[in-house]
DNA sequence: TCAATATTTCAAGTATCATTGAAATATGGA
DNA sequence: TCCATATTTCAATGATACTTGAAATATTGA
């Protein structure tokens, strides 16, 4: 599981909030075409950006007719997010409490 | 709250590494010297990977004597993540369930 | 004060990334 | 088949990031 690739396709403006975007769409999803409008990116800069999450194991591809439709991949976002807190502090408590995953 | 920035500052590999560390390490933290014979980073790259993490306001830095005491940021870090969840799947039910947070 | 340890800063080189405009591909409907 | 819509691919440009070696700074103990 490569985090860092992950983690570098968040690490960007526009990726960010085409995630965020997918992330609040839900098994919906949404095609580049909603994104774009939405988000104000160009179309061929959103398909990069979009191709870099895809490629990132983030977020899913799949044609409906004449659209693409894009999801966020919840259980690999889920997997990241894990990693970077697993095993921490020695097992000493280090915060109070959170709750911040996706169990929506 | 600059998500953006914190995510890049999580996306590479030594600065990823370096971060595991301290999270690992919890309220003790860890000093340049340590990370630098643990990770194999040389110093001064180290210095510039853990100023990016301060910059990034997810690791602190303290004097204590000849040495400096690296440190996780807890709350900062769950906030990062936090962000990436929130309002997800317009509530609907996405995943069973799952528990990733640092509540340690 | 001087030397040793710990760590950072600086400058330079190479590599990687984001954006743009133009062109290409794919799908559905007339 | 032909056209329009939806989306991607390509090439080029400018900006940003990572690493390295050398030099500088800070702290401690003799």
């Amino acid at each position: 599981m490569d985090v860092v690739k992950a983690l570098a396709a968040l690490a960007q403006t526009s990726r960010l909030e085409v995630f965020r975007s997918l992330v609040v769409a839900g098994q919906d999803g949404l095609t580049p075409g909603a994104l774009s409008e939405h988000l104000g990116v160009a179309p061929n800069t959103l398909s990069f950006h979009l191709k870099e999450l895809v490629h990132a194991d983030l977020v899913t591809q799949e044609r409906a007719g004449r659209n693409l439709i894009y999801r966020a991949q919840f259980d690999r976002m889920n997997a990241v997010l894990a990693y970077l807190t697993t095993n921490c502090c020695q097992g000493e408590p280090c915060l109070p409490e959170s709750a911040i995953q996706c169990n929506c």
